[in-house]
DNA sequence: TACTATTTAATTGTATGCAATCTAATTAAT
DNA sequence: ATTAATTAGATTGCATACAATTAAATAGTA
């Protein structure tokens, strides 16, 4: 038992990351099924959320938004083009912006995704207390994280 | 104003689940640099963590272990293979079951991985009472997530 | 025993994620 | 103005994730 001391570091029971890795994952498995029903994945949800409110933005911002790089967005945004939820186009006065913007279609989508967040919350065992607590913590930290970046 | 009310629950601002699903590819991405010197993923080290504890463990309870189904699992197990660090078999009693072990070069790596807990934890921008607290939350949310499977 | 149901991995297909590289457009500097 | 540096996306390559399906082995049952 002593002897096993020096690793307890590595045990996955005293880890931090180990469990926020695997919520995430698993808050992400719940929205799978609700999300369905719109045709879209927990990823090409929140680049809606971020369309929804802005109407227009560049790929660039939307990635700061969301924490994506282009890697990832070009395909996705792609792909919400073809289901007809966004238009992508290039901005006249600076040729390399990507500006996407959100179509009637996309817009509909908003109303039919109202009922979501309920849903979901419905699904994720948490009290209000510590949902509070939680999303303080993770916003704060995000905030250093952004502030470390540069 | 008023009129954008009914959508506030779709602002990414609002949501819960965005800054976890962020903050938990941030705390990854800060491990690369520091699993890289291992030759090892995020994925590949937590797998490896379960093995240290066990030595030897079947596919399915390394699944238990840390929420990955055999689809990554698979592929993720025959590149740990090919590095050296564990051995894969099937079970002589039951010959569905696939077991895991940890090599000699696995149990080496061991050592050398003491220092990974202590090189991300100064890149994570949390407070030890947080983190404590965080901590708490999470694993309460993990063991409710897996009371509802069933 | 013969048949059915269950269990365990492997496989397949789709969708991320992200580092690294590339290309084109724009800006800054000389 | 010409060159150099920067910026924005797109592309490439690799590694997850995970649902759904398949295949093989085992357990359960009539």
């Amino acid at each position: 038992m002593l002897s096993e001391d020096r690793y307890a570091c590595l045990r996955l029971e005293n880890q931090l990351c180990f469990p926020l890795y695997a919520c995430a994952k698993e808050v992400v498995r719940r929205y799978k099924p609700i999300l369905d029903e719109l045709d879209i994945t927990y990823t090409q949800y929140i680049t809606m959320m971020a369309l929804w409110e802005h109407r227009s933005l560049s790929l660039k911002d939307i990635g700061a938004m969301i924490c994506l790089d282009s890697g990832t967005l070009t395909p996705l945004l792609k792909k919400l083009e073809e289901k007809g939820y966004v238009e992508r186009s290039r901005d006249r006065d600076d040729e390399r912006v990507l500006t996407v913007s959100v179509t009637e279609k996309g817009m509909d989508l908003r109303e039919r995704a109202l009922s979501v967040p309920g849903s979901v919350a419905t699904c994720i065992p948490i009290s209000p207390e510590e949902a509070l607590i939680l999303a303080r913590i993770l916003r704060r930290m995000m905030a250093e994280f952004s502030a470390q970046q540069q």
